[in-house]
DNA sequence: CTCTGCCGCGAAACCTAC
DNA sequence: GTAGGTTTCGCGGCAGAG
């Protein structure tokens, strides 16, 4: 196995990744990156300050997320300097490289009848079946970026596609494989994987959903269940963004089991203000 | 009903061994 | 240069929350 899968190099960020240094099996399950303060504070000191064309009304630090105006092709350019996105004059020489990602195009053929497609997009005519699913659609052509990378500073479309796009800064790779402990930061990769090298052949159907892993973002734990997650972050991460973002229907649900687990434990020091 | 988080699929890019 | 496995991410579809 090509030892590129056990130490990553390809883009080291300004804060050096210390935890790609890790073998996998070391850090799979729950990993935390001790770094992570550092790189969070020269994003926000060093790129967030300068970007005077930010959004400083919307821009709360304890976002995951910021609503940029940047276009892709400009975030690029941006990225290329030190000043803006953080990036060192070792990460400009291989900005070439992301550039080269960035104006990545894919042509997607949906296989599909489109007789049944009733709106269809002014832009590329790609034809959708709902109306909500071309609206989704054009945010695609939208230049704008809602979701902005704290540590890279690139943007995305998507809340999840960001979430993702964190852990390969993060490190945390949720899906591990329980034959040789590789792990790995999506699905797919890990049952790519399990096929190709083990022949393990996944029993699912085509677009058949898998069962959910809940995710701690905060060090990569993995749980069974979202009470179960909770249960984690509740303990370990009081102050963590998942606990405010958690429905309140929901967490008055899980409070009532977490407490009688806890049976009286003290409660986290932000729940006690 | 709309919005949005999450998911899987697919493909380009990447990396190392040979 | 090529092969083969991994990484990364764009995007359509689905489902739950509001």
């Amino acid at each position: 196995m090509p030892r590129a899968f056990l130490v990553k190099r390809r883009t080291p960020p300004p804060a050096a990744r210390s935890w790609d240094e890790l073998p996998d099996e070391e850090r799979a399950d729950t990993y935390i990156p001790d770094s992570i303060d550092c790189i969070l504070k020269y994003v926000t000191e060093d790129s967030l300050s300068n970007s005077s064309s930010g959004d400083p009304a919307g821009d709360s630090p304890e976002r995951g997320s910021h609503e940029v105006t940047n276009t892709s092709n400009d975030l690029c350019e941006d990225l290329g300097h030190p000043e803006n996105g953080g990036h060192s004059q070792e990460n400009a020489e291989e900005q070439p490289l992301d550039l080269k990602r960035s104006v990545r195009s894919k042509v997607k053929v949906t296989s599909g009848t489109l007789n049944e497609e009733l709106y269809s997009c002014d832009i590329c005519d790609k034809g959708f079946r709902l109306q909500r699913m071309l609206n989704r659609h054009l945010k695609c052509h939208n230049q704008v970026k809602r979701h902005l990378c704290t540590f890279c500073g690139k943007g995305f479309n998507d809340t999840f596609d960001l979430k993702r796009h964190v852990r390969t800064h993060t490190g945390i790779r949720p899906y591990k494989c329980d034959i040789c402990n590789k792990a790995f930061t999506q699905r797919c990769s890990l049952e790519s994987h399990l096929k190709k090298i083990h022949g393990v052949q996944q029993g699912y159907a085509y677009k058949q959903r898998r069962d959910k892993l809940f995710v701690c973002e905060e060090c990569g734990y993995t749980g069974p269940s979202q009470e179960d997650l909770y249960l984690h972050v509740y303990k370990g991460h009081p102050g963590s963004a998942f606990l405010k973002k958690t429905t309140k229907k929901l967490a008055a649900l899980l409070q009532n089991k977490i407490t009688s687990v806890l049976q009286g434990s003290p409660k986290p020091e932000d729940e006690m203000e």
